[in-house]
DNA sequence: AATATATTCAACCAAACAGTTGACAATATT
DNA sequence: AATATTGTCAACTGTTTGGTTGAATATATT
């Protein structure tokens, strides 16, 4: 079994994902396959621009691309998020806790 | 009901954890509460350096602070980590879909 | 063959980042 | 009162980031 959230890794995928644009772009490959193009249409920045975001996402793993002539179709590539989750999860007891006893202050409101 | 989960929140908390060194330190607030001596101690960075990442923690709301007399008391707010853990389980469905053809294909063998 | 399209590359820029050091502020200890 | 401790601040440095532009590459289209 593969250890994917080595520390390096993590570094790549969490900082792929602490930037919006990228994040929007994952959004829209979680519905399909999109070109470069494509995914930097929504945004008012270069193509270049667009293009370095792809690679970032890219590099962290998040995203495979197969070029088929000019043309470089990206898809996303869950495993990293999967990874994060795994790590962001470690804690999860913490603030289930938290929201437990959050619930429980809303069900019986008391003074104080 | 507040939306943590902005997306600038969320660039603060994702840029946050995209550094071992952060990483660490919530780590060892996970455990119990820290002073800011005490978080710096592990690294070979001057106090200075690692009171910035401290910082860092404070501002994407990972980290609360009180302040007894000199000493800088850190303890985990786990919301922050919560949220961001929302944002990734909505593409749960992509990774749990692929986990779960490669647990099919472990239980059958076949041939190509 | 000429042109249009999809994308990257290289060079550049300003801002942010991660670290340093030395000085400062505030609080404890002797 | 003198000194030690905890932590921040300010200024500086080198690197990374996120953007730009113009040229280059490779493929399609006419």
């Amino acid at each position: 079994m593969v250890d994917y959230s080595s520390s390096a890794q993590l570094d790549l995928v969490f900082h792929a994902l602490g930037d919006p644009t990228r994040r929007a772009m994952l959004r829209q490959l979680a519905q399909q396959e999109h070109t470069v193009s494509e995914l930097a249409e929504p945004f008012s920045m270069s193509l270049a621009a667009a293009s370095k975001h792809v690679k970032t996402l890219e590099h962290a793993g998040l995203v495979r691309r197969t070029i088929r002539g000019r043309t470089h179709y990206c898809r996303l590539n869950p495993q990293p998020l999967s990874d994060a989750d795994d790590w962001l999860r470690s804690y999860e007891r913490l603030w289930s806790q938290r929201l437990k006893a959050l619930e429980e202050l809303l069900r019986h409101p008391e003074k104080e």
